[in-house]
DNA sequence: CTTGGGACCTGGCTGC
DNA sequence: TGCAGCCAGGTCCCAA
């Protein structure tokens, strides 16, 4: 048993979280009266390879001296709409982060933006998965992107359609960003627990109530995470260096271990596609069409 | 065509 | 004390 406990524990500290649509809405909200109207006057890019697409002295070159028209987010990504027609659009992957202020340069700091009002803000990445690129045509990146789940387009019968073909676990149907845009690990993990899916149940075998069950899921977790300002779980903090609280009103994602809120039952944990998931066994029964 | 699995990258931890 | 080895995550790419 002491060593359960200590296999337990070890998993909570391991447990790592990226920034979903939540994070990246919240701070698209939070840097937009920080940049939008303004001037980047220059770009410093201290790790040439956070720039993909094109060379980072071309990057610099062509954003250098662009107003910001827009901010936007799209899935997971952050777009900023310059006056010059292109998009720079920045994807956090696991550990980036955009941060305003000049105390968060570090080892860690990939870029530095210079904007016109003598501020600047920093993209942030320890594990250096995240990327940023400029693109021309922003259709070319978000044409290839699922239905935005909090938009009118994002309906159960739409989300019906999109499992419809698809015979693989509901989980791994709910990461795929060309279904859906934005929903990452823990607000997957936390949508299939609030409507009693098992992450295992196949995505084309869902009934047309678990799937409206579902799709009901999924917009209030994700409203509400963005009402509490993301989920700071590991390494996500917000522009100005606080932390969002949505991860206090977990029931699943992070947890295991941990007694489920509702019927008492640990939470488990199982591999699904390579990618860790959380569930209750109690509150989640597998039924049928269950891929194992 | 769909599905699955590995690579990428690094900090933080374990265990020798 | 030191260090090799392992693991997480999202997306891309390739193999089956």
């Amino acid at each position: 048993m002491q060593k359960a406990s200590v296999i337990i524990a070890w998993y909570a500290r391991l447990v790592q979280k990226m920034p979903e649509l939540p994070e990246v809405e919240t701070i698209k909200n939070e840097l937009m009266p920080h940049v939008v109207g303004y001037s980047i006057t220059g770009v410093e890019l201290l790790d040439d390879s956070v720039v993909t697409g094109m060379s980072g002295g071309e990057f610099c070159r062509m954003v250098a001296g662009q107003a910001v028209e827009k901010l936007e987010r799209r899935g997971k990504y952050l777009i900023f709409l310059l006056a010059n027609g292109y998009s720079l659009v920045v994807h956090f992957r696991m550990t980036g982060a955009l941060l305003l202020g000049s105390k968060n340069i570090d080892r860690h700091t990939r870029a530095v933006f210079h904007l016109s009002i003598g501020e600047h803000f920093v993209f942030r990445d320890p594990r250096r998965f995240g990327v940023m690129r400029l693109l021309q045509d922003i259709d070319d990146l978000t044409g290839k992107l699922g239905p935005e789940p909090l938009s009118e387009n994002f309906t159960p019968n739409v989300l019906a359609r999109g499992l419809s073909n698809h015979h693989i676990p509901i989980k791994a149907a709910l990461l795929d960003q060309g279904l859906i845009a934005g929903i990452g690990n823990m607000y997957a993990d936390e949508s299939l627990f609030a409507s009693h899916i098992h992450p295992l149940r196949k995505a084309d075998a869902l009934s047309p109530e678990e799937i409206s069950n579902l799709h009901r899921s999924i917009q209030k977790i994700l409203r509400l995470a963005i009402s509490d300002k993301g989920a700071s779980v590991d390494t996500y903090v917000r522009p100005d260096g606080q932390e969002g609280t949505a991860q206090f009103k977990f029931n699943v994602a992070h947890r295991y271990g941990k007694a489920c809120p509702v019927c008492g039952a640990p939470i488990q944990r199982i591999m699904v596609r390579n990618r860790g998931t959380c569930f209750c066994p109690g509150c989640q029964s597998p039924g049928q069409g269950l891929l194992l």
